[in-house]
RNA sequence: GCCGGGAUAGCUCAGCUGGUUAGAGCGUCGGAAUCAUAAUCCGUAGGUCGGGGGUUCAAGUCCCUCUCCCGGUACCA
């Protein structure tokens, strides 16, 4: 054994302005956790560190849309992510974040430093101003009508309607998009950092880094070529981290710019923790130290580009040794879009399936090489047909067997043969090419392998057939049981990384300390003989075929296309009774979080109550339509929207921008039918 | 528009600098076995590698072109 070496890992800091999805776990997480988990095993000397993205203009607006602040914003995402993060089994040695004081003081140092240095530049540009609110209004804050199309609605970035790219100074009549303000033009000042100066030395840089994945050398290709450019690293904007400079009042350092220096910053709260406050710079400092930033590949420029240039500038960091982005994970042939609402997210995929077989599920379809597809009844078949068969059912006919027929207890393996020692060997030598793969992040073959040997496994119980021996021999059917509790143990090691708490249910079936949880156990017999074994446990129940058709029901309805409407196509009245029209009396209502539109109503219809979802509030205040008697559509196929199930329809008259809601001329009773 | 990526067995995916009969897992079908969550093990079948053209002794792999999908980026004065 050679110098271990010293890993930093990193996975991509999660933006706090949504629930992360199964696709970010499958991106930017389980990798990471698998890789840091193997090397923890062969006694690597690492810290992994994550944390909320928590600054910038999405979040800031996500407030103001929904009237809260900022930090309400930012805690309910925090800590719904943190928990997501831990029920899966993903365990950082911190999960921090951006807000820390901590993080805003490492972030000015840096920009500090380079300042000193006459590293940036400043330029001087005009910028829509609100004197109402008192400062700069951010891109997508401002709609205006687009000058390409003539559309009333185009945002300041882009318009929707015609698919521009827009500058805000181009709307025309451009007003605040939250308070309907009028803003002015006024010239402000930002600092610049030069890219392009580094362009070179990234470049040979790069060119160095063989080993790294395709994809993210030709991301980097790709930028090289056009150029890169110098990019502005502050702007007008009141939640982030101050520019730590005179004059700069209402200023703040661009969230690109800051939140990677998060790495360093949850560095050192992890290394205060731990009571070792300069510990951190025994990795940041240390050109020894591996660092691996995990991410998907929407993140390759921030993390082979700019965060590379950023320490280049600074001087005093290593640099990243390896950044294997993977692509994209989709859903049933779709994206998953937060916009559309048709991601599944980790808080609620939890509550339907053990941690273990969704790393399983997510692990051997990784999006390596390309954008790879989930479905459910992909999940299923891997539980059922993978972890149960081959897996779960190793563990069980062993210890079954075992159970059965030498009274719970670990046989001795007085009489081997040549098989046994085989047997053991091959996991051995498939574990040495595990840690292959995973070292080159390569996991699905490394999971492959992990599999391959529970199947060679499954070979040396059929071959070896104790069921006879038992009949036969029982001195060497006892020393098959016991290699194969042996395998079961090595098992355990082998997935370990992967499947944690199946890991751990392995040992407690075996009745073993986790003293022998190493690497280099695999393979190598270490249970004592007469132990008697724990308690039996499926490791993999079934899953059912309605639990996926429910879930299928269930996701599909937030893909559906919509269905246009021909308005000369005539009903019968037959096909009119279909529909039943109630009178609901509104009971409650409030504001779909994150929406633009929805909001979430309590219904009375009759002695029944109902929850509807409607995309009303962009015209209806919540408190206004307390109490009020509308009609609904009462036996429509209920949906999810945005992940809240909606029980009916609310009918509405919509012309030209304007929409009223249908309410009832008088009094009468809810629940009543409108026909 | 331009740049980049993708399109390979029923499904999900591998195939580095071109080279013998294109691979894996799951599913299918057949067999063996019956300790085990009807779970295992062995074997079989399945692909004109998106369409078309070209280079080469030889192309899934290189070139051209077309179709579809996905990113990025520009412009629409």
């Amino acid at each position: 054994m050679g110098k271990k070496s010293k890993y930093l890992v990193t996975a991509a800091l999660p933006y706090a302005n949504n629930y992360i999805h199964i696709g970010h776990i499958a991106g930017a997480y389980l990798p990471p956790d698998i890789y840091v988990r193997l090397k923890r095993l062969n006694d690597e000397e690492l810290v992994f560190i994550c944390g909320s993205d928590e600054h910038g203009t999405a979040i800031e607006m996500a407030a103001l849309t929904e009237n809260v602040t900022p930090k309400e914003i930012i805690d309910r995402y925090h800590y719904s992510n943190k928990e997501s993060f831990e029920k899966l089994n993903i365990k950082f040695d911190i999960y921090s974040r951006t807000s820390n004081e901590i993080h805003h003081k490492t972030a000015q140092e840096f920009f500090l430093n380079l300042f000193d240095k006459n590293l940036l530049t400043q330029k001087t540009e005009k910028q829509l101003y609100s004197e109402k609110e008192k400062r700069f209004l951010a891109d997508r804050f401002i709609i205006g009508t687009c000058p390409v199309c003539g559309f009333e609605e185009a945002r300041g970035d882009e318009c929707e309607n015609c698919g521009s790219n827009l500058s805000p100074l181009e709307l025309i009549n451009p007003k605040s998009k939250i308070t309907g303000d009028i803003p002015v033009e006024k010239e402000t000042t930002l600092f610049y950092f030069p890219f392009g100066s580094y362009q070179e030395e990234l470049s040979k840089w790069i060119d160095s880094k063989t080993d790294w994945k395709q994809n993210v050398i030709n991301y980097c290709k790709g930028w090289f070529k056009t150029g890169l450019r110098e990019r502005a690293i502050t702007r007008d904007l009141d939640w982030g981290v101050k520019v730590p400079l005179e004059n700069q009042n209402g200023k703040v350092i661009y969230v690109w710019f800051e939140a990677p220096i998060g790495y360093i910053s949850m560095s050192k709260e992890l290394f205060i923790e731990k009571g070792n406050p300069d510990g951190w710079k025994d990795y940041w400092f240390d050109k020894d130290t591996k660092l691996v930033h995990f991410i998907g590949k929407d993140n390759i420029v921030f993390h082979s580009i700019m965060f590379p240039a950023m320490l280049m500038a600074h001087g005093d960091y290593i640099l990243p040794y390896n950044v294997p982005a993977n692509e994209f994970l989709n859903f049933s042939g779709a994206k998953f879009s937060k916009s559309k609402g048709n991601g599944i997210l980790v808080k609620d995929i939890v509550k339907i399936f053990p941690a273990d077989v969704i790393r399983y599920a997510l692990a051997v379809n990784f999006p390596e090489t390309k954008d790879s597809d989930f479905t459910w009844d992909d999940l299923q078949a891997k539980n059922n047909n993978e972890l149960a068969a081959i897996l779960g059912n190793f563990i069980n006919r062993t210890v079954v067997f075992a159970k059965s027929k030498f009274d719970g207890k670990i046989p001795s393996a007085e009489i081997k043969n040549e098989n046994d020692e085989k047997i053991l060997e091959s996991i051995k030598l498939s574990a040495s090419r595990v840690n292959e793969f995973i070292d080159k992040f390569r996991f699905r073959d490394g999971i492959t392998e992990m599999m391959n040997s529970v199947r060679a496994a499954n070979k040396y119980f059929n071959d070896s057939e104790p069921w006879k021996l038992i009949k036969s021999d029982k001195a060497r059917c006892g020393s098959v049981i016991n290699t194969c509790l042996e395998i079961c143990h090595s098992i355990a090691v082998l997935i370990n990384p992967l499947l944690p708490d199946t890991s751990k249910a392995i040992l407690e079936i075996l009745n073993k300390d986790e003293s022998d949880l190493k690497w280099n156990k695999i393979g190598r017999r270490v249970l004592k003989q007469d132990t008697i074994l724990g308690e039996n446990k499926i490791l993999f129940p079934q899953i059912e075929d309605s639990l996926i058709i429910r879930l299928n029901e269930e996701y599909s309805s937030k893909t559906e296309k919509l269905v246009e409407t021909d308005e000369t196509n005539l009903v019968s009245i037959d096909d009119f009774r279909k529909l039943e029209l109630k009178v609901a009396k509104i009971m409650d209502c409030e504001r779909v979080p994150k929406s633009k539109k929805l909001l979430k109503l309590k219904l009375k219809v009759g002695d029944k109550s109902k929850q509807i979802v409607a995309g009303i509030s962009e015209y209806y205040e919540p408190e206004k339509l307390l109490g009020k008697l509308v009609v609904i559509v009462n036996n429509l196929q209920p949906s999810k929207l945005m992940g809240i199930e909606s029980q009916g329809m609310l009918l509405a008259a919509k012309k030209n921008g304007e929409l009223k809601i249908v309410t009832v001329e008088g009094d009468i009773e809810e629940g009543a039918d409108v026909n």
